[in-house]
RNA sequence: GCCGAAGUGGCGGAAUUGGUAGACGCGCACGACUCAAAAUCGUGUUCUUUCGGGAGUGUGGGUUCGAUUCCCACCUUCGGUACCA
């Protein structure tokens, strides 16, 4: 789904900068719940400022009203804008690998270490654009529920976006003018408080330590704050924090709690700052156990538990004014008295965070924003776009490590105003590509209104779930957006949604020295401090490294030593998805070669269900190339002659066909691809049995084919004397006087094991079918000449007696 | 860790609403055809057995006349975890 080439189809892209404009011309409406033009929001301001606007903007936006923004500059009213802006720049972490002069993706890191090359990464803070996703959380969650996809994916996006109730509750910091702010969905457990905790990235963290802790908290700070967020979720068993010497106030209790820092806290959820409860929460209990920090119970029956956790809700106990109340009374208890005292208010909080937008990199769409000497950004005007590409020298990040747009010489808006050096993201073409589809060959728009309004939106969309949380959340968001400036006329692009699943690779793994540059032999790792690396599956056979084919591969390993086991290089390996980045890939190119596009189509149909990942493995392909050549001595024998005849076929042999027309039928209806083709199978062989040459059942099997098979059911369609394409036949239509019977042999079980078999009309009643049942050799014998206790007969399943 | 999914023969998998576990295919074994091989065709193929049977759908429990299917707990693998998209 990646649009990367992205200069190659100027005319495709000419249209995301727009989009990228109308989103910088919007804000959100919160009283409205939609998007809308940042015009009317500036109207609004010069009328009455911003005290009644209800709109999604950031945190610390100011209150002002109307004569105050217009005594503002116009530097201090663009600030202002921007923090409305449905995009808008700001700092973000990013991993920064000084040694490869670039930012790396998460998965692009491994312990600390780039994955290309082995170097240290850090996470810096780098400005860039971001979109305000966050102003659509409760319509994405909501909107779910009229989709039709799977629950699972439903709940991984509700999850995601992670909206939960709470309340922000300020402590005040001991003998400093300061107030803390945490957020907490618990505050019904306010009285079981024993310490508080900052993420290791809090602004204010060297502010509240104190003279004597300095040393102890900048070294913790150091190593937590360039662990991946990941990691630090990853590993809650190792529990690790400092205490900065500050102490903070408790506003219920006007007790005093120490402040902490630990890695657990993290800065982009929430504030960034934690009431710890040991009592009723795990980390809490945790950290608070290996710190000896105290423990105190709030909710009844966790009195004697060793591990109070266990219990998270009930009625609270010494807990002053809302002791006896239940966590739920106690929550509202609690946010109310907070609000009425003014140390805190209720508050909504999501987990979805605002999208970052930049890519430091070369192939992206340029970001259509030029910057004056005041650093304030500027659109490009709409006649002016789109803006292309400029030629650089290479394609990597500046010796300062700027973007590689930095290398473009005299790269300026009129000849003076730099512009933004970083390009867009993937995901900025795949949110909104099926809407391109619909009217490609449009100069004017994005999407003409007619093509919009003739095609909707998206039917049926087969995608895999690693895409939950990304582009199917992006897309989303983006599409809602274009409908909320009558640019689209559906609120959601993808009405169902099926997930299939993912072919996977067989990867194959070397291991770098952390401090050289020297691979170790998968079988002595242990003895050695390395990183793990991908080496492309193409140079490694049997697990055995290629080593000069390895070091051909990157100039980074053309000089790497290799220490070796038994005189060679083995490499780890491991099952996961088929990915460029994992260098697991291989194309399908040869067997098409050697077996033919529609055996290729049908062996991957024949693999299994399509919401099964399983990895790639070409060992069954014979039994589909069999299967076509089966279907072909059906049309002709070994001299080439066409066998085929206009005899009427026999009942036996319509049954064959109309019970594939029905199984057919109804596979397609649920994506059971595989069994379709089990079901072929079985009917090509049936037909050989019976030596069916016959036209009228050739040519119906022919069209329920050609969907699996289309090459060569179109060439034996020919074969028939047809001059129109299969793809013109009407589907045949399924008899069910063809298929059906008039008995059926019932599974005779003795206490759920079945022992025999007996055919009965489906006309007899079930008394005769027990009574028969029960005067059965086998039956007789099971029974021992006891009397049986029970016989269940289901009609045309089973019979079961027991003993 | 958290969120989501999946575990059935040597292998990919099948099994309408809880009703014959292993369809179909791969592989393997034996046989036919052949001077021989390939191709093709045929037979067999869950394990075990004292040949009566017994066990069996990741593990341990539960519900039921009957559980791959429903419930509870756990284990393993895969996907996502915010710059792969």
């Amino acid at each position: 789904m990646g649009q990367r080439s992205t200069n190659l189809r100027p005319g495709l892209l000419q249209m995301d900068p727009m989009d990228f404009s109308q989103l910088f011309n919007s804000f959100y409406n919160n009283d409205t719940n939609k998007a809308e033009p940042i015009a009317s929001l500036i109207e609004i301001f010069e009328k009455e400022g911003n005290s009644r606007v209800v709109a999604a903007c950031d945190e610390d936006t100011p209150t002002f009203d109307a004569s105050q923004w217009k005594a503002m500059s116009e530097l201090t009213q663009s600030t202002i804008l921007l923090k409305y802006r449905l995009t808008y720049p700001a700092d973000a972490l990013v991993n920064w690998c000084p040694e490869l002069g670039t930012v790396l993706a998460n998965d692009e890191v491994k312990d600390g270490f780039s994955e290309r090359g082995g170097y240290p990464v850090e996470r810096k803070k780098m400005r860039q654009w971001m979109m305000r996703i966050t102003a659509y959380a409760d319509r994405l969650t909501n909107n779910l529920e009229h989709l039709n996809w799977s629950e699972s994916m439903k709940d991984m996006q509700t999850n995601w976006i992670g909206k939960s109730f709470g309340c922000e509750l300020d402590f005040k910091v001991k003998d400093k003018n300061i107030a803390l702010t945490c957020f907490t969905t618990r505050p019904d457990t306010i009285f079981g408080v024993t310490y508080m905790v900052l993420a290791p990235e809090h602004e204010l963290i060297a502010e509240l330590t104190s003279p004597e802790q300095r040393a102890e908290v900048e070294a913790y700070i150091q190593k937590a704050i360039n662990r991946s967020e990941r990691e630090r979720m990853a590993e809650v068993k190792t529990v690790s924090g400092v205490f900065t010497g500050s102490y903070v106030t408790n506003p219920f209790t006007n007790e005093q709690v120490p402040l902490w820092v630990a890695d657990y806290v993290l800065a982009g959820y929430g504030t960034g700052v934690v009431m710890a409860v040991p009592s009723s929460d795990d980390r809490d209990f945790r950290f608070a156990t290996h710190f000896g920090l105290p423990v105190k119970r709030v909710i009844a029956g966790t009195e004697r538990l060793e591990n109070p956790t266990e219990i998270k809700h009930g009625n609270m106990i010494n807990s002053g004014f809302i002791t006896g109340l239940d966590s739920k009374e106690a929550v509202k208890a609690t946010i109310e008295h907070a609000e009425k005292n003014g140390f805190g208010k209720s508050k909504v909080n999501y987990r979805l965070r605002d999208a970052v937008f930049s890519r430091q990199r070369y192939w992206g769409e340029p970001v259509p924003v030029y910057f004056t000497a005041d650093g304030m950004p500027h659109l490009l005007p709409n006649d002016e776009l789109p803006l292309e590409l400029p030629p650089v020298d290479e394609y990597l990040p500046t010796a300062s490590g700027e973007p590689p747009l930095a290398r473009a010489k005299d790269w300026l808006y009129r000849h003076k105003y730099p512009y933004e050096l970083t390009t867009m993201p993937g995901w900025a073409g795949s949110s909104w590509y099926f809407l391109r589809y619909m009217d490609a060959q449009n100069d004017q728009a994005l999407v003409g209104e007619e093509a919009v309004k003739y095609w909707n939106s998206v039917d049926l969309y087969i995608g895999g779930t690693e895409h939950a949380t990304g582009h199917l959340l992006y897309s989303r968001f983006w599409n809602m957006f274009l409908f909320d400036r009558g640019f689209v006329f559906h609120e959601e692009p993808f009405q169902k949604l099926v997930n299939q699943g993912m072919i996977q690779g067989r990867s194959n793994t070397v291991y770098k020295l952390k401090t050289e540059n020297t691979f170790v032999s998968f079988g002595l790792i242990a003895q050695y401090d390395t990183i793990e690396l991908y080496a492309d599956v193409n140079m490694v056979y049997n697990d055995k490294l290629d080593i000069e084919a390895f070091k051909a591969w990157r100039s980074e390993y053309a000089d790497a030593k290799f220490i070796l086991e038994d005189g060679e290089y083995k490499c780890g390996f491991v099952v996961e998805k088929m990915s460029k980045s994992k260098y697991n890939t291989v194309t399908p190119d040869a067997m098409i070669e050697k077996y033919g596009a529609d055996c290729l189509r049908m062996y991957e149909m024949f693999l299994g269900p399509i919401e099964l990942s399983k990895p790639w493995n070409t060992h069954g392909i014979d039994g589909v190339a069999k299967f076509l050549r089966k279907l072909w001595a059906l049309f002709y024998d070994n001299e080439g002659k066409l066998l085929m005849v206009n005899e009427k076929p026999r009942a036996e042999e319509y049954k064959v066909l109309h019970k594939t027309i029905r199984k057919v039928e109804q596979d397609i209806e649920n994506l059971s691809f595989n069994t379709s083709v089990s079901e072929f199978m079985i009917c090509v062989n049936a037909l050989t049995q019976l030596k069916c040459h016959k036209k009228a059942i050739l040519e119906e099997l022919l069209v329920v084919l050609s969907p699996f098979a289309p090459h060569i059911a179109e060439e034996l369609w020919q074969a028939l004397g047809h001059e129109d394409s299969i793809a013109l036949a009407p589907y045949p239509e399924f008899n069910a006087a063809f298929v059906e019977e008039d008995e059926f042999e019932y599974p005779i079980m003795i206490n759920g094991k079945m022992r025999t078999k007996i055919t009965f009309s489906l006309e007899k009643p079930s008394g005769e079918i027990e009574a028969e049942t029960l005067e059965n050799e086998v039956v007789q014998k099971w029974l021992e000449g006891k009397k049986p206790k029970k016989v269940i007969v289901v009609p045309r399943k089973i019979v079961n007696v027991v003993v």
